[in-house]
Parts: structure tokens; C-alpha cells; sequence
DNA sequence: CGCGTTATTGACGTGTTTCAAGATCTGTGG
DNA sequence: CCACAGATCTTGAAACACGTCAATAACGCG
């Protein structure tokens, strides 16, 4: 009994990603979790459509219910850098600030649906969770700082697996070192400063050396470890 | 007279670079003005120390008074990138969250003087000012990312020079677009993701094109159009 | 004045981009 | 279920931006 009571929470967390993430940053009461699990999106937005969060300024946080989305500056010519992925769980303005879109835009990766997050207090433990959220998605962008600076490109690909795997782990999203990683070539180059090509090389040499296992929108890491010694990879995790 | 009055403004304004950044933000009340002016370092450090802020969690803003910091992460074979850098007048831990420090530090780089900022509530103008100094604060992060992305060393330079000189102009300290630059060039490199000979190279090559003046600490930028057009640069003072 | 730090310059090596062609995948309609 | 079109992935050859190494010059401070 104990057995099939588990395997529902498990199965009912995998479906709220939302409700896990949030969960695991901060211990939430009964009566929060019930509130997040009556999030439904209230926008669903096909694969690269801008998400244009309306004027409201300072309205309320917004949840990624399921897909991907990235923060994205487009140069005149056409270059364009990701500055942040966003993923199902995670929250879409952690600040409340708008960004101005000459600055940044946020746009959908792949389908998705969006939720009006419930309010709290900032003493509240749901609160606490907003703000532990934020302080994470803050570390994202410093490593992604660090990751386009200093690091090379087998780097770089190691590093935002770690990360990813981590991330998506939090919202109970992988099994294992297995995750769903629905970018392409393209995107994973945009997002780490490199050409699609020269990323396809060294996802080449990964799968070579029997590190990755890639294809079908899933990533798997076949050695962790291999990967984290080649970049001295920090989990952002260790805010919590 | 009136000529006069400006004048003692100005200086009263160049001595207090913060006061003259968060006026600039929000138009605060004389009380408010009052307050920022009674602010005294409570710390000074030497250049190189850690600004290892105490471990109160949610503690009160700190201002720069005076100095430069950069917020730096280290790798473990001496590789180092600078997140961000912190000017004069700028808030040291804007959104009051702490950075567990294997994950970044602060340190400074020249001699720096702090202070406890002056507290407000959110609905006042200060807290305004602060508000909108986050959120100028992490455009600077998101500018980083773009910088270190997809711009070439020529890019990157002119971009960094560009969004210094505002800042610097933000607190009062520019005249014209001549401000002080306190950075070695290899402080320079360890920010834009370069080395210290090729940040050294490009900039030579910008001299030589009588675009740019640098020498004992201090930048002119002689022709900030030439410097704006190779770099599509976005002031984020858009922001205000 | 002298010494450590910072800046400058040259020759050479290499990681990454560019260009371009072809192969594979994915979804869609017949 | 097959055929097709567009997107994505793969691969090679050549160019180039930037890094590395190293030696010298200029600065700044006690």
C-alpha cells in the first residue's frame, strides 16, 4: 500500500512539474500545494511565438507549465544570442521586472503553456519558494557568464548538460541522468556562442568517446562524472 | 547667482556619485536627498580584498561610495571571469540575495569605500530608485551575456566602453565622454572573455584609428559614434 | 633610484568559423 | 503507406580570430 501511495505522488508530481520544483526550494503547506495544483494554464503558445508578456507592470509571476522558452537578444545582422533557457517549472519573470524587447525577448522553444502563479506573502513558505527561485535562476545567468567567457567548447556542452540534467531533475522531469532536451543544434549553438556546426563536432566526439547519448529530443548522460571533471561544474543547486 | 548655486550643485553632485545615480533613477524628496548625503563609509577596503559581505541573510543594501569591485568566479586552474563589474554610486547585492561564494565573489579593485544604504519601502521614490537600479544592474548582466556570446574582441571593447561610459555618466563622474577607468587590461580581458595581449592589441588598433584615448586611468572616447556603430550598442538606460 | 606591475610587440599554434555539399529526419498530403 | 519538402544534422577543406609563449619596454610607487 505504501508501494502504490508513492507511486501516485510520483506519478502526479512527473505531470506538475511545477509542483515538484516548487516543492524541493522550499517545504510547502498542504493548502500551497492544492493552490499550485489548481494551475491551469491560462496561454498556450505554439513553438516561436514571442512571448509578449503584457504591459502590466509588476503583475504577477508567471509559471511554465510545460515546454521550453528562451530569453533571446537578436543583433541587426541577424546573430542572436540566448540568454537564458527557461524550462516547464520554472518561472518566467523571477523579478517582476520587464525587460524592454530592444534588450531581450522571451520566446517559445517548442509549444507552450503558461500559468498565473498563486500569490503569497513573502513570509510564506510558497514565498520563500519564489524567492529561491529566483536567487536560482540568477546563478543560471552567472554561469552562463562564466560558460561563454572562459570555457571552450567541449566545456561549455558539459557544462549546460550538467546544468540541464539538474534542472530538469528538479521538476522531477529526468530519470536518472536521462532528460528531455528538445533544442536544436542551432539553439544549443545560439545559447552557447558557437556555430551549429562546430556544436555538432563536439557532440560528435561526446557520442564517440561514450559520454552522450543524444537524439529524439532526450539526452542521456552515459558519464556524468567524465563530464562534470571536464569543467569544473558548480551545481547552482547548492543555493537550497 | 544662479550660476553660482549650479555650480556648488555640481560639486556637491561629483563628490557623492550615489546620491547623484539614485536622483537620477527616481526624483526623490529633499528628505530622501538628506538622507543619501549622510551616508558614511562604514567599511574601506584595499584594493584586491574580498568584500566578503556577513552572512546576514536579507541584510540592508550597501552602496559603493567610492572604488571599483568586480564580481569574479574562479576556476580551479586559475582561468577567472569577471560577472560584473560595480562603479561608484551602484548598489553591491542588488536584489539582497548571498551568493554562496564557490559560486561567485566580490572583490575590489581599487581601494573601495561602502555604506549601508538608507532603507525605504517599496512605494516610496528611494525604493523606486532602488528598484530600477536592479533592474539597470541585471541588464548589465544580460549585456554581458550578449557581449561574451557573439561579439568579437573589436565588439566586445566598444560595447564594454560604451555602457561604462553611461554608468559612469550616471553617477556623475563622466565629463563629456571622458571617465575613469581603473581597470588593467588584464582586468579588461578577464571581464570581456579575452586575453590580456589580444584586449591590448585592440585596443592599440583603436587608438591608432583615433577612435579611442586611454592612458593612466582614465578613457575619452573620442568618437563614441564609430565606437556605437560596430556594436549595435542598446544603452540600457532605456530602462528609465 | 630601483623593483614589481603593467603594457607592448613578434612569431607561431590552434580552436572555431565559414562555406558548401550531402545525408538524414519529420511531418504532411496524396 | 509512400512520396515529397523543409528542416535538421553531418562532414570536409580552407580561412581567420584569438591564444600562447616569450622577450622587452614603460610605468608607478616606496
Amino acid at each position: 500500500m505504501m508501494a502504490v501511495a508513492r507511486g501516485n505522488e510520483t506519478a502526479r508530481a512527473e505531470a506538475m512539474p511545477w509542483v515538484t520544483r516548487l516543492s524541493a526550494l522550499a517545504p510547502l503547506s498542504a493548502a500551497e500545494i492544492e493552490d499550485l495544483e489548481r494551475c491551469k494554464p491560462d496561454r498556450t503558445l505554439p513553438s516561436h511565438r514571442d512571448i509578449a508578456l503584457q504591459r502590466e507592470a509588476a503583475g504577477p509571476l508567471r509559471l511554465v507549465i510545460s515546454g521550453w522558452a528562451a530569453t533571446i537578444r537578436e543583433f541587426r545582422d541577424g546573430r542572436r544570442q540566448i540568454l537564458g533557457l527557461l524550462l516547464p517549472g520554472e518561472i518566467v519573470n523571477p523579478h517582476g521586472q520587464r525587460t524592454p524587447s530592444n534588450l531581450a525577448t522571451t520566446i517559445a522553444l517548442t509549444e507552450i503553456a503558461l500559468a498565473i502563479a498563486p500569490s503569497a506573502r513573502g513570509d510564506s513558505a510558497l514565498g520563500r519558494a519564489y524567492q529561491v527561485s529566483a536567487n536560482l535562476q540568477d546563478a543560471y545567468l552567472l554561469s552562463q557568464i562564466t560558460r561563454l567567457g572562459r570555457m571552450d567548447a567541449y566545456e561549455r556542452l558539459a557544462d549546460l548538460l550538467l546544468e540541464l540534467r539538474d534542472r530538469a531533475a528538479l521538476a522531477g522531469l529526468a530519470r536518472g541522468d536521462s532528460f528531455p532536451l528538445p533544442l536544436t543544434q542551432d539553439l544549443i549553438g545560439d545559447t552557447l556562442g558557437l556555430t551549429s556546426v562546430h556544436v555538432n563536432r563536439t557532440l560528435q566526439l561526446m557520442r564517440r568517446e561514450g559520454i552522450l547519448d543524444l537524439r529524439s529530443g532526450r539526452a542521456t548522460l552515459l558519464q556524468p562524472e567524465k563530464l562534470a571533471a571536464a569543467t569544473d561544474y558548480r551545481p547552482a543547486t547548492s543555493l537550497l
